[in-house]
DNA sequence: AACGCGGGGTC
DNA sequence: GACCCAGCGTT
């Protein structure tokens, strides 16, 4: 047997049983594909099925306003994406008469949808052959055939691709798409693979060399940079003020405090500031400690400080308490606001 | 071609 | 800490 008829027999017996695999509806299948980008199935699942509840339609996802879907969204991370579902779904039914494409070249079109997803719609809901390449299909290949390219550089991305559309089943590419990808989060994984185990373990190039934790290889260098995020908890009562977050910045269209961001943390300065500005107030410090908060390319230091104004400014947001939980935040935004005003919905 | 974009899990 | 996760859009 060769390597895709093996894959297919393994998947056949180990595959895992996902919510968004019995169906064909070409919704909730990218539905699916966006959520579980760069996302874990556990993480994604809840997520999965609270929109397929709420949005059981594309209509449904279409005509609700973004706040809604950002709400939804909320501590998923890489908010893009539910803008982008959220424009593309309209571009769906208002544009394309609600006629979901159905050809790969189609799908890309889609804001949100890249080489990855457009293969995994095209080929779940509509049966086309075409490799899907994500991080597990990297690996598996990579390992198995001893792929050495970088696969941080865009161009070695179509040596997978070319190799991945040789390797598909021309009869059942969708199974081979599922397949590969399990195999890669249960058998081939990142760390300690399961290769004593492995139906693959006798002509595994990577296995063969000792070389599972080389491959595959991926040189990517990012630098984290600290900042430091102040917010003010500007209350009357049982209202505080609250705004959204606009510029081309993390946490794009989602809520949070008025910010004071500073280029270091300098407590003192931050007070006099804020004295300054609100002469009659007393100001608190409710963080004891800042709240590190580790984003993929920044690390946050972040500190709440309430203060009791006499009123609010006309161009000021107030929102009450009971209200605060209709917006989206940022998820560490949120917990300390559910923690702070004793809140208990989501 | 490189970088920015979240949050959580694993080792 | 470092790395990874059903990647994509922007520059």
């Amino acid at each position: 047997m060769d390597f895709t008829d093996q894959l297919l027999h393994w998947y056949q017996k180990n595959k895992r049983d996902l919510p968004w695999r019995n169906t064909t509806n070409a919704y909730y299948i990218w539905l699916s594909e966006i959520i579980l980008q760069q996302t874990r199935v556990e993480q994604g699942t809840p997520y999965y099925e609270a929109f397929i509840e709420n949005f059981p339609t594309l209509k449904d996802l279409a005509t609700a306003n973004e706040d809604a879907v950002l709400k939804l969204w909320q501590g998923l991370g890489y908010y893009s994406r539910a803008r982008n579902l959220h424009a593309a779904a309209k571009t769906i039914y208002f544009d394309l008469n609600n006629r979901f494409p159905e050809k790969y070249s189609d799908i890309i079109q889609l804001k949100g949808i890249g080489p990855y997803t457009a293969a995994a719609i095209a080929s779940f809901a509509f049966k086309e052959t075409v490799a899907v390449v994500d991080g597990n299909v990297f690996r598996v290949l990579a390992r198995f055939f001893g792929i050495y390219e970088d696969t941080a550089v865009a161009k070695n991305r179509t040596i997978f691709q070319n190799l991945a559309n040789e390797l598909i089943s021309k009869k059942e590419p969708d199974l081979f798409n599922h397949a590969i990808m399990d195999f890669g989060a249960m058998v081939c994984l990142p760390a300690n693979p399961k290769c004593s185990t492995c139906i693959f373990n006798v002509n595994c190039v990577a296995f063969l060399r000792n070389e599972t934790s080389i491959l595959p290889t991926k040189n990517k260098k990012i630098s984290i940079k600290n900042r430091y995020l102040n917010y003010l908890i500007l209350r009357k009562n049982h209202e505080i003020v609250i705004q959204q977050r606009t510029e081309k910045d993390i946490w794009q269209q989602l809520f949070e405090l008025p910010l004071i961001e500073t280029p270091s943390n300098n407590e003192e300065k931050l007070f006099t500031d804020l004295s300054n500005r609100f002469p009659n107030s007393t100001i608190k410090k409710v963080t004891a400690n800042s709240i590190k908060h580790k984003l993929s390319h920044q690390q946050l230091h972040i500190n709440f400080y309430e203060i009791d104004i006499a009123a609010f400014a006309p161009n000021q947001q107030k929102v009450s308490l009971n209200d605060l939980h209709k917006y989206a935040y940022p998820i560490v935004i949120w917990n300390f606001l559910k923690d702070f005003f004793k809140l208990e919905k989501n």
